[in-house]
DNA sequence: GTACAGATTGAG
DNA sequence: TCAATCTGTACT
Protein backbone atom coordinates (compact mmCIF):
# COMPACT_ATOMS: atom_id res chain seq x y z
CA UNK A 1 0.00 0.00 0.00
CA UNK A 2 1.48 3.71 -0.88
CA UNK A 3 1.91 5.79 2.17
CA UNK A 4 2.93 9.16 2.02
CA UNK A 5 3.06 11.80 4.69
CA UNK A 6 0.91 14.50 4.02
CA UNK A 7 2.81 17.67 4.08
CA UNK A 8 1.83 20.69 6.29
CA UNK A 9 1.08 23.10 3.98
CA UNK A 10 -2.10 20.80 3.29
CA UNK A 11 -3.39 22.37 6.17
CA UNK A 12 -3.06 26.10 5.10
CA UNK A 13 -6.38 26.05 4.04
CA UNK A 14 -9.81 27.36 5.32
CA UNK A 15 -11.18 24.80 8.46
CA UNK A 16 -13.87 23.40 6.23
CA UNK A 17 -11.84 22.58 2.95
CA UNK A 18 -9.19 20.94 5.14
CA UNK A 19 -12.18 19.14 7.45
CA UNK A 20 -13.86 18.09 4.21
CA UNK A 21 -10.30 16.63 2.68
CA UNK A 22 -8.72 14.96 6.14
CA UNK A 23 -12.01 11.99 5.42
CA UNK A 24 -10.28 8.82 4.39
CA UNK A 25 -6.89 9.84 5.37
CA UNK A 26 -4.84 8.54 8.50
CA UNK A 27 -3.87 9.64 11.76
CA UNK A 28 -0.72 7.77 12.63
CA UNK A 29 1.31 8.90 16.17
CA UNK A 30 3.96 7.02 18.92
CA UNK A 31 2.91 6.94 21.91
CA UNK A 32 5.43 7.42 24.70
CA UNK A 33 6.92 3.55 24.62
CA UNK A 34 7.27 3.75 20.89
CA UNK A 35 4.31 1.66 19.52
CA UNK A 36 2.73 3.09 16.73
CA UNK A 37 -0.99 3.35 16.42
CA UNK A 38 -3.44 4.47 13.73
CA UNK A 39 -6.38 4.97 12.25
CA UNK A 40 -8.69 5.92 9.59
CA UNK A 41 -10.35 9.56 10.08
CA UNK A 42 -14.09 9.40 9.12
CA UNK A 43 -15.54 12.38 11.26
CA UNK A 44 -14.25 15.93 12.33
CA UNK A 45 -15.52 19.39 13.38
CA UNK A 46 -14.46 22.39 11.40
CA UNK A 47 -14.15 25.86 13.83
CA UNK A 48 -13.85 28.26 11.47
CA UNK A 49 -12.25 31.51 13.21
CA UNK A 50 -12.75 34.59 15.44
CA UNK A 51 -16.53 35.24 14.08
CA UNK A 52 -17.35 31.47 15.21
CA UNK A 53 -19.17 31.83 18.56
CA UNK A 54 -18.12 28.30 19.39
CA UNK A 55 -14.41 28.18 18.99
CA UNK A 56 -11.90 29.07 21.70
CA UNK A 57 -10.76 31.73 20.22
CA UNK A 58 -14.11 34.08 19.66
CA UNK A 59 -13.62 37.35 19.17
CA UNK A 60 -9.75 37.09 18.69
CA UNK A 61 -9.47 36.11 22.75
CA UNK A 62 -5.46 34.50 22.98
CA UNK A 63 -5.17 32.82 26.25
CA UNK A 64 -2.43 30.46 27.44
CA UNK A 65 -4.42 27.56 26.31
CA UNK A 66 -5.80 28.83 23.01
CA UNK A 67 -2.29 30.07 21.79
CA UNK A 68 -0.97 26.96 19.50
CA UNK A 69 -4.73 27.98 17.80
CA UNK A 70 -2.88 31.28 16.04
CA UNK A 71 -0.01 29.63 14.59
CA UNK A 72 -0.44 28.19 11.13
CA UNK A 73 -2.07 25.49 9.81
CA UNK A 74 -0.89 22.25 10.75
CA UNK A 75 0.02 22.29 14.02
CA UNK A 76 -1.40 20.53 17.23
CA UNK A 77 -4.13 22.57 19.00
CA UNK A 78 -4.94 20.09 22.31
CA UNK A 79 -6.81 21.38 25.46
CA UNK A 80 -8.50 19.55 28.59
CA UNK A 81 -12.89 19.20 28.85
CA UNK A 82 -14.55 18.18 31.43
CA UNK A 83 -11.44 17.70 33.36
CA UNK A 84 -10.44 14.31 32.36
CA UNK A 85 -10.59 14.32 28.07
CA UNK A 86 -8.29 15.60 25.66
CA UNK A 87 -9.43 17.22 22.75
CA UNK A 88 -7.19 16.80 19.18
CA UNK A 89 -7.52 19.94 17.09
CA UNK A 90 -5.53 20.75 13.81
CA UNK A 91 -5.04 24.15 12.99
CA UNK A 92 -6.09 25.01 9.49
CA UNK A 93 -5.49 28.16 8.09
CA UNK A 94 -3.47 31.24 7.89
CA UNK A 95 -0.65 32.32 10.91
CA UNK A 96 -2.96 34.55 13.57
CA UNK A 97 -6.23 33.13 11.79
CA UNK A 98 -7.79 31.22 14.77
CA UNK A 99 -8.92 28.37 12.80
CA UNK A 100 -8.88 24.26 13.56
CA UNK A 101 -10.78 21.35 13.32
CA UNK A 102 -11.22 18.52 15.70
CA UNK A 103 -11.12 14.73 15.42
CA UNK A 104 -14.13 13.29 16.44
CA UNK A 105 -13.55 9.66 15.29
CA UNK A 106 -10.92 7.18 13.24
CA UNK A 107 -11.73 3.68 12.51
CA UNK A 108 -9.02 1.27 14.27
CA UNK A 109 -8.12 -2.68 13.65
CA UNK A 110 -8.51 -3.17 16.62
CA UNK A 111 -11.94 -3.17 18.64
CA UNK A 112 -14.96 -1.74 17.10
CA UNK A 113 -15.32 2.17 18.61
CA UNK A 114 -12.34 1.98 20.58
CA UNK A 115 -11.36 5.46 19.26
CA UNK A 116 -15.59 6.73 18.49
CA UNK A 117 -15.38 9.61 20.31
CA UNK A 118 -13.35 13.26 20.33
CA UNK A 119 -11.76 12.23 24.50
CA UNK A 120 -11.98 8.22 23.35
CA UNK A 121 -9.62 8.72 20.55
CA UNK A 122 -6.89 10.64 22.88
CA UNK A 123 -7.04 8.04 25.52
CA UNK A 124 -6.69 4.97 22.81
CA UNK A 125 -4.05 7.46 20.93
CA UNK A 126 -2.36 8.37 24.24
CA UNK A 127 -2.70 11.98 23.33
CA UNK A 128 -2.33 14.66 25.90
CA UNK A 129 -0.66 18.20 26.89
CA UNK A 130 2.69 16.95 25.62
CA UNK A 131 1.48 16.71 22.03
CA UNK A 132 0.48 20.75 22.25
CA UNK A 133 2.27 22.61 19.67
CA UNK A 134 3.69 19.71 17.66
CA UNK A 135 3.99 20.47 13.85
CA UNK A 136 2.07 17.25 12.01
CA UNK A 137 4.60 17.40 8.94
CA UNK A 138 7.93 17.07 11.16
CA UNK A 139 6.69 15.87 14.13
CA UNK A 140 7.81 12.35 14.93
CA UNK A 141 5.00 11.78 17.70
CA UNK A 142 1.60 12.57 15.09
CA UNK A 143 1.14 12.97 11.97
CA UNK A 144 -1.23 11.92 9.12
CA UNK A 145 -0.97 9.37 6.02
CA UNK A 146 -2.33 9.76 2.16
CA UNK A 147 -3.31 6.25 1.41
CA UNK A 148 -4.94 6.55 -1.73
CA UNK A 149 -8.13 6.33 -0.86
CA UNK A 150 -10.43 8.21 -2.54
CA UNK A 151 -13.21 10.08 -0.97
CA UNK A 152 -16.13 11.47 -3.51
CA UNK A 153 -18.49 14.30 -2.20
CA UNK A 154 -21.14 11.91 -2.00
CA UNK A 155 -19.67 9.88 0.58
CA UNK A 156 -19.86 12.95 2.60
CA UNK A 157 -22.12 13.84 5.04
CA UNK A 158 -22.55 17.50 7.10
CA UNK A 159 -24.56 18.13 10.20
CA UNK A 160 -24.56 20.40 13.16
CA UNK A 161 -21.60 20.04 15.81
CA UNK A 162 -21.78 18.42 19.32
CA UNK A 163 -22.35 19.69 22.24
CA UNK A 164 -22.03 23.77 21.65
CA UNK A 165 -25.33 24.76 22.09
CA UNK A 166 -24.06 27.65 24.48
CA UNK A 167 -22.92 29.56 20.82
CA UNK A 168 -26.34 29.71 20.30
CA UNK A 169 -28.70 28.83 17.54
CA UNK A 170 -26.97 29.86 14.52
CA UNK A 171 -23.70 28.40 14.91
CA UNK A 172 -25.18 25.67 16.64
CA UNK A 173 -27.36 24.41 13.56
CA UNK A 174 -24.49 25.69 10.97
CA UNK A 175 -23.04 22.52 9.49
CA UNK A 176 -19.56 22.25 10.32
CA UNK A 177 -19.31 18.31 11.33
CA UNK A 178 -18.13 16.23 8.92
CA UNK A 179 -18.18 12.22 8.34
CA UNK A 180 -17.96 9.68 6.04
CA UNK A 181 -21.64 7.55 5.66
CA UNK A 182 -21.69 4.11 6.72
CA UNK A 183 -18.81 4.79 8.97
CA UNK A 184 -19.94 2.62 12.29
CA UNK A 185 -18.09 5.01 14.76
CA UNK A 186 -19.96 7.83 14.19
CA UNK A 187 -21.15 10.26 17.52
CA UNK A 188 -24.55 9.85 17.87
CA UNK A 189 -25.84 13.90 18.01
CA UNK A 190 -27.48 14.51 21.79
CA UNK A 191 -30.26 16.77 22.16
CA UNK A 192 -29.90 20.62 21.93
CA UNK A 193 -32.40 23.06 22.33
CA UNK A 194 -32.25 24.11 19.08
C1' DG B 1 -8.23 34.10 46.12
C1' DT B 2 -12.82 32.14 44.82
C1' DA B 3 -16.40 30.59 41.69
C1' DC B 4 -17.97 28.22 37.81
C1' DA B 5 -18.69 26.04 33.34
C1' DG B 6 -17.11 23.02 29.82
C1' DA B 7 -15.99 21.08 21.72
C1' DT B 8 -17.31 14.08 27.05
C1' DT B 9 -18.09 9.59 28.60
C1' DG B 10 -20.04 5.54 30.68
C1' DA B 11 -22.89 3.84 34.14
C1' DG B 12 -27.70 3.48 36.15
C1' DT C 1 -30.35 11.23 33.97
C1' DC C 2 -26.16 12.21 36.17
C1' DA C 3 -21.55 12.19 38.34
C1' DA C 4 -16.58 12.19 37.51
C1' DT C 5 -12.78 15.61 37.65
C1' DC C 6 -9.74 19.89 36.85
C1' DT C 7 -8.13 23.83 34.08
C1' DG C 8 -8.85 28.30 32.23
C1' DT C 9 -11.15 32.41 32.82
C1' DA C 10 -13.75 36.03 35.09
C1' DC C 11 -14.55 38.44 38.91
C1' DT C 12 -13.74 40.08 43.96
Amino acid sequence: MKRRRIPRYFFERSAVEVSRSILGKYLVASDRSGKIKEGRVVEVEAYVGPHDRASHAYKGKITPRNKAEFLRGGYVYIYLVYGMYWQLNIVTGKKDHPECFLIRAVETEGRAGEASGPGKLCRYFGFDKDFYGEDVGKSPKIWFEDRNEKIFPKNIACSRRVGIDYAGRFWALRKLRFYLKGSSVITKLNKSKF
